[in-house]
DNA sequence: CGACTATTTCGACGGCCATCGAACACGAGG
DNA sequence: CCTCGTGTTCGATGGCCGTCGAAATAGTCG
């Protein structure tokens, strides 16, 4: 079975935020975000190969922003979310609403 | 005198997070923000030549997270930290904190 | 003006990164 | 067993980035 290098113990400050700093990744976080379940790699909208996908799926793993786990035969995706808020709280929130979005009472 | 290029209008996301990912430039914004004053260059503590340290200043300039204004043969450095809690809300709350320093040459 | 300090720019170098297509691995189903 | 769907790995490529020292620029002060 496929073995996904975990996460490191304690999240990097600068792993996390070299991570989230590709458009194409925090595309992907925010897809992940939004949905609030898990989603299987070929399901993700993105406008890159197969390959470069994968890749890019390693380094949000490496970094501990998402965890991967096999399941029939796809690989599910979902947010750490707890680990993230653990380490820095308010970042997701922070980042993840896009940048035209305005904010709502509420 | 010194015209600065400025930040641009709206804050992009993935500028601030590439700026932010970098080891050198992560301390030099917690530096701002512990101090909580404007600092000139030269009096900032990292471990790289000064010609790195423009380097660095000018992305974090450009990405719109500090701002720069010469006065008196220095060019003191602040943090924009208004414009950033507009654009983005608990960002470097979420991040400053964290116990990762630069290692110091000597 | 001339010297001195502070910061930026320049040119070069090495390394890392995003990207791709092709090939490989792995599990599920016929 | 063979095939298909899904991800991953491999090797290559091009570009961007961090780093430096040296030279250029800017502003202050005598």
């Amino acid at each position: 079975m496929t073995r996904y290098p975990q996460a490191p113990a304690a999240l990097e400050v600068t792993a996390v935020l070299h991570a989230l700093a590709d458009p194409v990744r925090l595309d992907l976080v925010r897809q992940l975000s939004e949905s609030g379940t898990a989603i299987a790699c070929g399901r993700f909208d993105a406008p890159v190969a197969k390959s470069t996908l994968s890749h890019h799926f390693r380094i949000l793993r490496e970094a501990g922003i998402i965890a991967t786990h096999r399941e029939g035969g796809q690989a599910l995706n979902v947010l750490r979310t707890a680990e993230l808020e653990a380490s820095f709280p308010g970042l997701l929130a922070a980042i993840l609403p896009g940048p035209q979005r305005v904010a709502r009472a509420g």
